[in-house]
DNA sequence: GAGCTAATTCACCAACTGGTACATGACCGG
DNA sequence: CCGGTCATGTACCAGTTGGTGAATTAGCTC
């Protein structure tokens, strides 16, 4: 009734390449990116298990069997999340720039990716109201560095040789400035418009917004 | 037998102060209080009414007596705690100082004032997960503006008359770069700790972490 | 094609959740 | 001191929620 079969059933038929009915992979994967969008839309507690399964095109038992309960799904959720992020961030290259463009180039950069990973950044939102208690559980999650991390180090390693950057800052302190900038304009996008009658993801105040985090980041450190 | 009643029955007996068994704004105050820390500790969803009626000293059918369901109930959290921290905001008075030095304690002063209200910021994110909803639909809180903004604008059009700050930026625009580093210090706090290992409240960077915020918003605004 | 195992389906449940009907009790004005 | 109303406590409920037992089937191996 609520299913359509018709797709895999009509392939299956003729087709052997990948419209198999018994796939335990696309079947994880399945549930997995189901789960991720109801996560993200409705918080750990506000997602239901039935209505993931519902969504899902196999069954409720299905969640049991691949993950175990609904605790272990979203944790599997948050490892899978961060995986992917993380995986687009080991292709930042920004090494061949002088220090000052290459840090406000790493600042667009991670502004860009923010603003394209709005489910990301509300899974880490609803990981933070749970105090991250499902992270710090995760053995592969807790203190997975973040790649970011070590290229902006190594910028402001030649800034300071160079003499342009102030040294009163580490790249962590530097790294907390820009994820929060970016971090705010998606997360508190909506208490922030329905306040200030200002939408923070307006495109028509995009390059603005970009502008302004780099102008920020650069007039900080090479200030005085 | 859960409830501890002899407290009250006690100072019942020979005061008449406030002791009193029936009181209708005792009783509201109370709910709305234990709500709070239960809505800002668990979330919407996962916040239950059975438990706010256990923490309270009254019953849960109170709660639907004087605030009609979970969702009002909420709501009604909401509205207090936004007018709590509005009027605290109303007591910002910086006008005295020149403007780079005005625009430094009001970073300050945001910096204290967020770090003081860790359940207020928690508030704010889970309405965000929300994506606003209730502050949308609530009449008192849609459109209420903030006392700091006002505060801030005055100071930012005394730096343009004296040729102290760029003027590519408005109030809202440094308004959102405060709330930015305040809020991410606080609602990010437990995913950043565990990933990167610093706890962004930590006493001890206290101090440099609002000296950085000060010295961001001035070096931006002071830039070139 | 028999046999085995991983994958899947279906029916079912106990506990919980938000919400309510109703009886009762306290306080205040007259 | 009485009557009415606001406030409160008790008991209860229907729907939902996360979770499970057990039978069934698809596909692989030999």
């Amino acid at each position: 009734m609520t299913a359509q079969p018709s797709e895999f059933e009509l392939s299956a038929g003729g087709v052997d390449t990948q419209g198999r009915v018994r796939d335990a992979e696309r079947t994880r994967a399945d549930i997995l990116d189901v789960a991720t969008r109801e996560f993200a839309d409705q918080g750990y507690a506000g997602a239901r298990i039935n209505e993931i399964a519902d969504k899902t095109s196999t069954t409720k038992r299905m969640i049991y069997y691949y993950f175990g309960g609904k605790e272990q799904l979203y944790v599997a959720v948050l490892e899978q999340a961060y995986s992917r992020i993380r995986g687009l961030e080991q292709q930042l290259d920004v090494e061949h720039l002088d220090p000052v463009e290459a840090v406000r180039e790493l600042a667009g950069l991670t502004f860009d990716h923010h603003e394209s990973h709005p489910d990301f950044i509300r899974l880490v939102s609803i990981e933070n109201i749970h105090r991250a208690e499902h992270i710090a559980r995760s053995t592969v999650l807790s203190g997975l560095a973040n790649p970011a991390l070590d290229v902006l180090g190594a910028i402001l390693r030649r800034g300071w040789d160079a003499g342009l950057f102030r040294d009163d800052v580490d790249a962590l302190d530097v790294h907390q400035v820009i994820s929060a900038f970016c971090v705010f304009r998606t997360a508190n996008r909506h208490t922030f418009g329905a306040i200030f009658g200002r939408d923070l993801l307006d495109p028509a105040r995009r390059d603005h917004q970009r502008r302004m985090l780099g102008d920020l980041v650069v007039a900080y450190l090479t200030a005085r």
